[in-house]
DNA sequence: TCTATAATTCGATTATTATCGAACGATAGA
DNA sequence: TCTATCGTTCGATAATAATCGAATTATAGA
């Protein structure tokens, strides 16, 4: 059983987070975890590979943005909303706040899939 | 005379402005125009060389964080708050408050300074 | 006009990262 | 046990960025 390290609370550390979602891929697979949505790799429906999506669920995860936990053959996503929340007050809203109403969600969703 | 472009308020980018910000050496510029001050290229005090330093204070001004205007020999910076708030609301009073209770700030402040 | 000061630009180097395809690993279910 | 599904890991590539030192530019002031 393949164990997930997840940086503890303590450990997150500022400009990790600001850069790991500073990436438009990184932005929408948060943006869809928004309102606490526990989501499958699968469920994002991003426009690149699976190795590369991977690689970017990694990134947040390493920067203590994101929880994973496996069920199964799948990896089930959440935002570490109280963490960071804890940390960085206000910082995950503005963000998402900001996201919502920018350009870049649009830019993203209408850009091919990848097979 | 030395013409300095700064995106439009309406050009800012939140991928953009996040990257910008998730530097810890930018961070530091940033959080030292904190409440309005303007300062100089110099009196930042930064822990990298003077051509460094440039290189961040030109990848700020390009995202839209920081204005520059120009002041005999100097350039002097300001925070682009009004422009930030409007784009991305309570995002960098967020980011600005996260470091002042991090570690990084004191990270760099105690990083020898080359000459 | 000369010099000192403030900062940028340039070229080079090194490190990091985003991306892909192919191979691999783990689990559920037939 | 076999197979399909879900996702990771690996190796390669191309792009980007952080850093430095040296050369350059621009301005103020003597």
């Amino acid at each position: 059983m393949k164990i997930l390290h997840h940086p503890d609370r303590s450990e997150l550390n500022l400009s990790t987070v600001l850069y790991a979602l500073s990436d438009p891929i990184r932005l929408l697979i948060v943006s869809k975890l928004r309102n606490g949505e526990e989501r499958s790799c699968g469920d994002f429906e991003l426009p690149v590979v699976k190795s590369t999506a991977s690689h970017h669920l990694r990134t947040l995860r390493e920067s203590g943005v994101i929880h994973v936990r496996i069920q199964g053959t799948q990896r089930l996503m959440t935002i570490r909303t109280d963490d960071l929340e804890y940390r960085f007050p206000g910082l995950l809203e503005a963000v998402l706040g900001a996201y919502e109403t920018s350009e870049e969600k649009q830019n993203l969703l209408h850009t091919e899939q990848p097979t």
